[in-house]
DNA sequence: CCAGGCCGTATCGGGCTGCGATACGGAACA
DNA sequence: TGTTCCGTATCGCAGCCCGATACGGCCTGG
């Protein structure tokens, strides 16, 4: 009975830093304060496993337990965004393309970076009057699917890419507008791509209207994208699109990072 | 030959899974781009170790390689601290804290969290009429001993516990004015205890005066601290301390969590 | 042009370390 | 007071990680 399962261990990495990581994922998802034997169902790992992953994670500083023996994150998370940002090339140029698309439209700003089926929140600048928000939405994680941003770095993907990001992505009916049918989306991405820019209005979030363009590597892939969002009662869509069209696509497109030549001629 | 060395494998923390977190961390302070072999030196790790444990966290999803064959953090990383402040009671409550001291005080105004040695930049509201920083402050680290948040902070515990963080602190000298000898810098924190406050002025960073107040939690012990700061060259000390302290303390004690009784009383 | 060094990648057998079962004490609840 | 669930600690086995090694590609310099 030697033969008995595949060892199919494709893949270099450590299982229990696997595991571990998994634990830590999973108690940064739950918004409550996480019990032991909660996270042990969850991951679908045995009691012992958690109990090693959890010690390993507050021996490493990213967990503590509170009095009652729950575990939650501890502001050393904190630090790891910060690092990503600062050291990250598109981050820098970010800085003054944003302020200056802030002048110029006046209006609330986004930078979310691309991931795949979701993207995530990087940079705000909040609008001329509007309250500043002290807890920012800085690592928060959107769809792809029904997102202005999300649609305009679809947009710089081949359809069969785009198809493969949306079979991938739980497409959930968000609001009664969301599409939710690939083929529809596929044809909301095309458009995007006509026109280079994205709008969408009410799919994410009710009542708001979103505009967004995409920001590319060298290589024309979408890795990130400018976002203006606002209410749908002050802008109708034809005119929000006049309006801030040109200045988001100019944005993105100074951000972008320039494409490498084609052949590989030496200097 | 049995006998050779003293396991004294106290913890229960996983080996593989530890090193894979450091390799995490390296990465993560590390502002330029890391080779894996450069990993295995900052680390002290074998080089097959750093190998797995990049393959791993690769896997995972917080680290991409680069086209050259570099290591970089992913967007991935910005969640967890998203996760943390949006699951964190302190923030909770903050943001109407915070905002209101905003609107009586009109200058920046930071939240930094305990965290020993070091704090972490929680939030921020900028200044009337100051120029929003996209690129945010939040999970940058700064040290205990020197700023005013940390000399806050330090003020709720004893001499006994302020000498031990000064132990394990790098008391390094930031500017001519910072204070680096432990007797020196137990005065200051003395002073605070007796102020209900600390105003520390170009210790940190020349020419900057900050002040702050601590955050405690139902045990008295600090947690966090409210801080505001603003160039040397706009205030007298004196002044400054007469024009912020109360509010700033104020804001403080609303934050904090009320103690709870000493004796075991149940209802 | 080639030799040498450095780096990233893949493989492999041995031994140690993580695995999971088990047990115990305390808290919450009925 | 009995029951149940949870957190914690322990232990022997074997599966998995460890670290050495080898190979190929890329620069650098002679």
């Amino acid at each position: 009975m030697t033969d008995v399962a595949p060892p199919d261990r494709q893949t270099l990495a450590i299982r229990s830093a696997e595991r571990t990581l998994l634990v830590l994922e999973v108690i940064s998802r739950n918004r409550r304060r996480t019990s032991l034997a909660g996270i042990a169902r969850d991951t679908g790992l045995d009691k012992s496993a958690v109990q090693r992953c959890a010690a390993t994670l507050v021996s490493a500083g990213y967990l503590r337990q509170t009095a009652d023996h729950k575990l939650e994150l501890t502001p050393k998370c904190l630090e790891l965004g910060y690092n990503f940002l600062i050291s990250n090339a598109l981050m820098e140029r970010a800085y003054r393309v944003l302020m200056r698309l802030r002048r110029e439209v006046g209006e609330r700003i986004n930078l979310s970076l691309f991931a795949g089926s979701y993207l995530v929140y990087a940079m705000r600048l909040t609008g001329k009057g509007e309250w500043e928000l002290p807890m920012s939405l800085v690592g928060r994680r959107m769809p792809t699917y029904c997102t202005a941003g999300g649609r305009a770095m679809l947009s710089k993907l081949s359809d069969d890419e785009v198809l493969r990001v949306l079979e991938t992505s739980t497409l959930h009916r968000r609001t009664p507008m969301t599409l939710t049918s690939p083929a529809l989306i596929l044809d909301a991405v095309r458009t995007a791509r006509a026109d280079g820019y994205a709008v969408v209005s009410g799919e994410a979030v009710a009542r708001e209207i979103a505009i967004a363009a995409a920001v590319t590597d060298s290589h024309g892939k979408p890795i990130a994208a400018v976002h203006v969002s606002s209410e749908l009662s002050r802008w109708d869509k034809a005119a929000f699109a006049d309006h801030f069209a040109e200045p988001i696509v100019s944005a993105a497109g100074r951000l972008s990072f320039d494409a490498v030549p084609v052949d590989h001629a030496r200097s």
